[in-house]
DNA sequence: TCTATGCTTAGACTTATTCTAAATACAGAA
DNA sequence: TTCTGTATTTAGAATAAGTCTAAGCATAGA
């Protein structure tokens, strides 16, 4: 299916500029899991202009602030983006390094608790391991 | 109880130096989950000699590279050091940035299962909240 | 004591990200 | 349509985290 990214990213109260637009299409078109860079490197020769990757570190800061993607963190130190925004958790390919999302219904079981002392507001699993045989579609 | 920081860095097979014994036990007396600046900061008064930020480096990544300590990432891009090798997953505050340790026991019922696709090796849980009434202990 | 190896140091370097100042785009008022 | 203010984008400078380098030390074993 085609996104509406404009809609996208008005309803969310981000201006939908040429920049901004193919930055948000880029990240819809993968499950990549991309680093900022990755992003700049994709989508830089698909304006008319050239492309300043201030404009894609402040794209994305306003992205994530507004609930139109979020940050992951699989390996320490390096910061991913996924626009994929349903409940999941995420595998790590430990050979290959390849972020596959995990959506929450998967995982048969999982039921946090903390006492009263801690109210909890989100939860997030990070499964490292091997995908065996075919290749997991990623 | 004290800890027997030289036996524990020669028994992982780091060479114990006074550099190393004190970033060790730094490790070893905080919760804090600190980053490699909080590192130095705590420790560069600590030895009759001056201590190098890359003395710091090393020494935490030989400590992980052994297993003597782990890398933590709570916030993206920023990574923390624990000493706490026992099976636990992370609380995050939300209002504060504290990290609280959470024994594995703890949390009720994990269970993942993924099907015969995903080996699974190891994973964490990064839970984020906010402690409620009197601080839990950090 | 000599020597080889490994450790530490200061500072240079790299990489990721943010900041800055100037130019541009554009919506709404006149 | 023109004016004007605000937001956006740009290139490059600045900052921050971490790694690399070359030289000097420390030390275990011959």
């Amino acid at each position: 299916m085609k996104h509406n990214v404009e809609e996208l990213l008005s309803t969310h109260g981000v201006k939908p500029t040429p920049q901004r637009m193919v930055i948000a299409e880029y990240l819809l078109s993968t499950h990549s899991h991309p680093t900022a860079d990755d992003v700049f490197q994709a989508v830089k020769g698909k304006l008319p202009v050239s492309l300043s990757r201030a404009t894609v570190y402040n794209t994305l800061n306003a992205l994530v602030a507004k609930g139109v993607i979020q940050e992951v963190t699989t390996e320490a130190g390096r910061v991913r983006y996924d626009a994929n925004m349903s409940d999941h958790h995420h595998f790590v390919d430990i050979e290959t390094g390849n972020v596959i999302d995990i959506p929450a219904g998967t995982l048969n079981q999982i039921k946090l608790e903390l006492g009263d002392q801690y109210k909890i507001r989100s939860f997030h699993v990070t499964i490292f391991g091997e995908v065996v045989g075919g290749k997991a579609k990623e």
